[in-house]
DNA sequence: AGTGATTAGTCACTTTATTGACTACCATGG
DNA sequence: CCATGGTAGTCAATAAAGTGACTAATCACT
């Protein structure tokens, strides 16, 4: 069960919403992970059930009332529970992976088009987390903060997902760049 | 359709039996996909019924019969379609992770365990890609192989999991040696 | 007064992934 | 001769994840 932990997780520094989750896993919590709105609330209704978070109804005027959860002490014990779990390692699941793969195979001026969007997209998510960091350990270097700043974990998690990215960013262009060499190689043969 | 795809792109470049397939998705096919044995005879056989892909029988004396498949024009054209399709952004979806996430309210001795775990396991991956690496380019150096050899599609994806796994255990490492230093700390207080 | 975006959430359904057990055959080591 | 391990594959069941469509209210424009 893996959205479970994910959920409980992201609920443990904040009281949030379905809907303020949602936004948080839409293009990926930190990095950590992603899941759709019906998903999260479904979760939030069975952790509930469960007793492994609690939800209280928060009223607004402006606009419709929300129900906010917070962790229970049960499901405290259950993400203690769950860390002392092994798990299995983690491996990259991309479609773009497999389409390179077919590289050879197939028209590679599609290719080269999506991992030029996909380091883009990179470079976005880069700016994106090099804002949370900055705004996490506020005006301490990063050194100072990780030693003594309360709630490292966000910020750990967050530069796994900053490095995965650069990492996404150059190997993409750098895979454009040598498809686009190749094919220029082919046509003028 | 996710397993689909990185089946066909997996059976581009050489012909091979489920039972092969299996092993090679097992740890993770140079990092682009991973896949359990079931799903991928599953798979093979939806694929052969819709011809994708074909299948020859291929009679062993010293061990049992296996089914050699191969894609066919139908599936390389399927393939073809698939690249031109966009896909999403993909994310690290991983257990250790949310450990991470969660390490500032949960016991970190088992966090930094695991980590320290996944750490070697990189190594192990790391230098298993290398190898591979090696063996792709022969004797030529990585410059002249990714310009004029045939099928660069494979090294270029584990080339990928190579940069992700040397990601995965500087991070894991850092990680584990803060937590600790951390813990020290805390405990000296 | 109407359009579209944002907040907040729900229902029904399908596809994928994981788990566990099971068949068979051969080879090797003790 | 019997256990172990590798090759080759199948079946059944459940758990998890993803998709599409939908309600309902408010706000900011035009």
């Amino acid at each position: 069960m893996g959205l479970r932990h994910a959920v409980l997780a992201a609920l443990l520094d904040e009281e949030l919403s379905g809907y303020q989750l949602a936004k948080a896993f839409d293009l990926g919590v930190a990095n950590f992970w992603h899941a759709l709105p019906q998903q999260l609330y479904a979760e939030l209704a069975k952790l509930e059930r469960e007793g492994l978070v609690a939800g209280r109804e928060v009223v607004q005027d402006t606009r419709p009332n929300k129900r906010l959860f917070k962790v229970t002490e049960t499901g405290l014990a259950e993400l203690e529970r769950f860390v002392a779990t092994a798990g299995r390692p983690s491996f990259i699941r991309d479609d773009l992976l497999v389409k390179v793969q077919a590289a050879d195979h197939v028209d590679t001026d599609e290719v080269i088009a999506q991992l030029l969007e996909r380091a883009a997209f990179a470079d976005a998510k880069i700016e994106l987390f090099g804002g949370l960091l900055r705004r996490m350990r506020g005006d301490r270097s990063e050194e100072e903060f990780l030693r003594h700043g309360d709630r490292v974990g966000p910020y750990l998690t967050c530069l796994r997902g900053l490095a995965f990215e650069r990492g996404n960013r150059d190997w993409c262009r750098r895979s454009a760049a040598l498809l686009r060499e190749r094919r220029a190689a082919r046509t003028r043969r």
